[in-house]
DNA sequence: TTTTCGAATTAGAATAATTCCAAATTCCGG
DNA sequence: CCGGAATTTGGAATTATTCTAATTCGAAAA
């Protein structure tokens, strides 16, 4: 799925008609289109104005049904920081979330080489991962 | 700090009247009270509940005022995980927090010893970081 | 092509956590 | 004890998100 994350300028209408298993609709490519342009983490109601540029009907609560789909089927990523609205990533590759305190923005930031949980954490035995989620906040270093 | 979070059935009568330059009012001796006697991390509705008991004129307003008070005055600490609603926990020292996929219940989880954050990720020259949190999901082993 | 039928979309109402507000109360120094 | 400041209170307001019920869509069957 990672191909998918390239395709940073394939029209909404060049989708297949099926992404892990999930029907694309129109609105769901106009959707994916949108968070795939544009990569600063955008919230639900920043994907719905967006998508009203090319889809003036769309509805907030449609945004909200493509991108749980989306979401549900490992397509896009969500990304929940402090109590803000959630945010939505296409990156779908391990990586965790810096907020910049002075910027408001989202970097992505990826673990080092080799770096397993179990090396980090004292974890009882038998305890088994499913999701993991680590977010920092503050000043983000040059660019 | 440490020192409070060991008091666990100390009355909330018996609190000094300023922790960490907080004036300790009667509900809010009441809310850490409540803090304090039970670590499972409760949402606010929660402390709300149980302060009630022995505060029956309690607001919930208050609770959030006071425990909004207790969190910036870093004398609890405020977990937020997804979009859930908000929980507390008497904790300071460096931990995370694990949530128990059948339960529900929520662990608090330590770093391993020596364990720095520059090691685990790749972040750019000049990054500094004020908050962190790490969150999991999943199926808690043993106990 | 036309029909059919479940899935998707829509607008608006509903919900839930949290914050805001303005009035009443409490607190503390003088 | 007094006055101003801080806190508490109940209810209203806000905001993100979900729900609902009606409509529309679209793929496959006929």
């Amino acid at each position: 799925m990672i191909p998918l994350a390239n395709k940073k300028d394939l029209k909404p209408e060049d989708f297949p008609s099926d992404i892990e298993g999930l029907r694309m609709t129109r609105q769901r490519r106009e959707v994916l289109a949108v968070i795939l342009r544009d990569r600063d983490h955008p919230t639900a109601n920043d994907v719905f104005r967006r998508a009203q540029d090319r889809m003036p009907t769309i509805s907030l609560a449609t945004v909200y049904n493509c991108l749980e789909a989306l979401v549900s089927h490992n397509i896009v990523r969500q990304v929940n920081l402090d109590r803000e609205s959630s945010r939505y990533c296409p990156n779908l590759s391990d990586h965790c979330h810096f907020q910049d305190e002075t910027s408001g923005k989202i970097h992505d930031v990826v673990f080092k080489e080799g770096v397993k949980l179990e090396d980090i954490l004292e974890l009882p035995k038998g305890t088994e991962i499913s999701h993991l989620d680590i977010s920092l906040k503050g000043n983000f270093g040059n660019k």
